[in-house]
RNA sequence: GGACGGUUAGCUCAGGGGAAGAGCGUCUCGUUUACACCGAGAAGGUCGCAGGUUCAAAUCCUGCACCGUCCACCA
């Protein structure tokens, strides 16, 4: 007996566990039938899951489901990610409000916490998957710290570092001086801050002043030039002139470059190769010394000078300001409204600093990266992605992959200890300790203390988690067929995925790259916690049922637009899942229905005007949503399948249908064709909406099914 | 400073050279073999602005405006 209403809740749990029962969501090399595969983008394992991941849910079990129904062998292969800074972060918050820091700990105790905190988000994350419905093979399931996987991202590393493309560099790198890391430049996020446009003048050696603008006086302290453009007629005399900078009275030389803009300030620009990228550049090309003043902590250095050390930035720029006041070396100071890079986590300025850190070079992995998609081997959806795909290629840098925190895969670098200050590289790689170091043969070297950048083992994600390179799997469903996520991490991810996967595998990892939007609430208001506008899945979900939150998600908005989701909205969905319940509960409550059904019955009978309106409009239905699915246009799919099931089926043949059941003559007719329209569109509808669709099928009660809606075969149009 | 999206009914958005569409909201009517989480019907739009191409433009082209996003070393 069916209930007046589609009780959710009780019922998608219970189809869910059917589903894993019957074994269909498992996968397995077929070489009879024809790949799909997705790997997931494997969720943080630090918090619950949130909107985001109902979107991510929702498209690629559509695609799933859908080539599932086509009859292809599909593998979509769940993870979970250990992500490290982001997680460290999560974590020290929640230390916080007990009042302890992560210096409360050792690190091996500080690592097993963390890890435990890790499974237990895993597993909730992993319910919480298949409350959305997620129809994946958790046989396969993954975990980016799980041993075998560890191994294959040494493995890469190791061809990277024996290919010479990693370096262990100086360079100015982007340190989070509270976090007390360096950060790739993806992690930097740039503010609009008030901020003032200081004038100081440089005595000449000679005679006379030279005058620099700048907003971070106290960088000065580290300054070993003074650079001007060369057509700078107001300074050509000057060139290779000495200036003293002031306080600490260095001799500084007036050099002449090209990147310095005449424009700005008073066209003269204080050189601290040290503390600034461009500087840096610079002071290269010109042989400069760099001299480090602000340290990892945020405060000077002993090289600063002695009145300035340990200071903060800010404390001495104060002192240092009073002090050239009154030497009258401050011309002017103007108001200027300067970008400020700051860490995406913490929001405080990023000090550029001096340091060593580990690097890829990318300019080689670009080149490949960027000719994979131009053959079109690997196709964009939307297909503007692509401009903004090969633009950040075109101009990369190389990349920082090593990391000052505890939680990460630590590298598989280690150090010589005889050598260490004896040769510049001191240095080997070596997935596990070696009993005798391989460059002094006598030491007991030291592995260096760095982790990876979690995004260095999500680079190689697709290719490892299919056991690259001997694995059955590897073989049947590698390259993927489709990445799905989202648009945010189109740099971080998906592009490092296309250069690491072609680097190793010489195959693109995947063959299709979708990119969906990031959810805003009812105001276009991007979701954050902080602004308290989230809207919780689970909570949702629990009140309307998964397939209307899905189905609402991705209803409206084309891919890679901005889905803008509200409870008005998933309300509307759950009002027509009430709908495909009703109309199902009309036919499927009829006395004396027929046994079997099969798509040639049509052309034997005789149909009135209205079965065939329906059949026709079914026809179409089939097409639409096929040609729809194909081509990833989700939202128009949706569309169709509910105002043609909706207006057409129940509001149109199902009222024409209450007449003919009437007349003895075409009573049987009627329930055909009602009965075969139904599945019909529990087949269509079933990628959009899994749990209510395999409810009502699992009712059906007709003799020639399958044991499962999720495995029948995706219908055709018929003839009749 | 560059690039990429968007601008269509009161609201949220589809559509994309040949008679302006949906959902929600509003109004009128309706207890009928499922569904009021329903049905029948109605009102409501010079498709951001200005040019151009075309027999025909919301749709293609050019420019502009506004909103949003991303990228960039102006100290």
């Amino acid at each position: 007996m069916m209930e007046k209403n589609f009780k959710a809740k009780k019922v998608e749990k219970r189809i869910y566990k059917l589903w894993e029962k019957s074994g269909y969501l498992k996968a397995k090399p077929n070489d009879k039938k024809e790949p799909f595969s997705i790997i997931m983008p494997p969720p943080n394992a630090n918090g619950p899951l949130h909107i985001g991941h109902a979107v991510f849910v929702s498209l690629q079990d559509i695609l799933i489901r859908y080539q599932r129904m086509l009859g292809k062998e599909v593998l979509w292969l769940p993870g979970f990610d250990h992500a490290g800074f982001e997680t460290q972060v999560v974590f020290e918050k929640e230390l916080a409000k007990e009042g302890k820091t992560r210096f409360d700990f050792d690190k091996e105790t500080f690592r097993k916490m963390l890890l435990k905190f890790c499974q237990k988000h895993k597993k909730i994350a992993k319910k919480q998957l298949k409350v959305l419905g997620a129809s994946c093979d958790w046989s396969k399931e993954k975990f980016t710290l799980q041993k075998s996987l560890v191994e294959k991202v040494y493995d890469t590393f190791i061809t990277l570092f024996k290919d010479g493309l990693i370096y262990r560099g100086e360079r100015i790198v982007n340190w989070c001086t509270f976090h007390g890391t360096s950060l790739s430049d993806l992690e930097v996020v740039y503010e609009n801050r008030k901020g003032k446009l200081y004038y100081i003048k440089y005595p000449l050696k000679d005679s006379g002043f030279i005058e620099v603008a700048t907003t971070r006086p106290e960088t000065m302290l580290g300054d070993t030039a003074i650079a001007v453009n060369p057509e700078d007629e107001r300074y050509k005399n000057l060139i290779n002139k000495i200036a003293i900078l002031p306080i600490l009275n260095r001799e500084l030389r007036i050099i002449q470059d090209k990147r310095v803009d005449k424009e700005f300030g008073t066209g003269a620009v204080k050189i601290t190769p040290a503390h600034d990228p461009l500087d840096f550049e610079v002071a290269l090309d010109h042989n400069l010394e760099k001299i480090k003043v602000i340290g990892e902590d945020g405060k000077m250095l002993e090289t600063a000078g002695k009145e300035f050390a340990g200071l903060t930035t800010l404390e001495c720029r104060e002192k240092l300001l009073e002090i050239l006041e009154k030497e009258n070396l401050i011309d002017k100071i103007e108001d200027y409204n300067l970008k400020i890079g700051v860490c995406y986590k913490c929001k405080n300025p990023i000090e550029p600093i001096l340091s060593k850190q580990w690097f890829i070079k990318m300019k080689p992995l670009a080149k490949e990266a960027i000719k994979v998609v131009k053959k079109k081997e690997i196709i964009f959806f939307p297909s503007y992605f692509k401009k903004i795909y090969f633009h950040w290629l075109n101009n990369i840098k190389d990349w920082n992959i090593s990391r000052q925190i505890v939680w990460g895969i630590e590298m598989p670098i280690y150090e010589c200890q005889n050598l260490k200050d004896k040769i510049e590289f001191p240095y080997f790689v070596s997935k596990k300790k070696p009993k005798n170091c391989p460059l002094c043969k006598k030491c007991n070297p030291k592995k260096i203390e760095d982790v990876f950048d979690t995004w260095f083992s999500s680079s190689q994600w697709p290719y490892i988690t299919l056991g690259y390179p001997n694995s059955k799997d590897f073989k049947y469903f590698y390259p993927t067929s489709v990445m799905e996520t989202g648009k945010d991490i189109l740099f971080f991810w998906v592009a490092r995925m296309i250069m690491m996967g072609f680097y190793i595998t010489k195959k693109p990892p995947f063959k299709k790259v979708i990119l969906h939007g990031m959810v805003r609430d009812k105001d276009k208001q991007k979701m954050s916690k902080s602004k308290g506008n989230v809207i919780d899945p689970l909570a949702v979900i629990k009140d309307f049922g998964a397939d209307s939150l899905r189905f609402a998600l991705i209803f409206s908005q084309d891919l890679g637009q901005d889905p803008v989701l509200s409870e008005e909205k998933i309300k509307s969905q759950r009002n027509f899942i009430n709908k495909i319940w009703n109309a199902s509960r009309f036919i499927l409550t009829k006395e004396k229905l027929p046994q079997k059904i099969s798509e040639n019955d049509f052309k034997k009978i005789k149909l009135t005007k209205a079965d065939k309106m329906i059949l026709k409009e079914l026809n179409r239905a089939i097409k639409f949503t096929t040609k729809y699915l194909d081509n990833f246009k989700f939202h128009l799919a949706a569309q169709y399948l509910r105002k043609s099931f909706w207006h057409i089926f129940c509001d149109l043949y199902i009222e024409k249908a209450k007449i003919q059941l009437k007349n003895k003559k075409l009573e049987n007719n009627t329930k055909k064709i009602l009965l075969f329209s139904l599945i019909t569109y529990l087949k269509l509808l079933h990628p959009f909406l899994p749990f209510i669709t395999e409810e009502i099928y699992q009712k059906l009660a007709i003799k020639n099914k399958k044991d499962f809606l999720m495995v029948e075969n995706w219908p055709e149009p018929i003839s009749f």
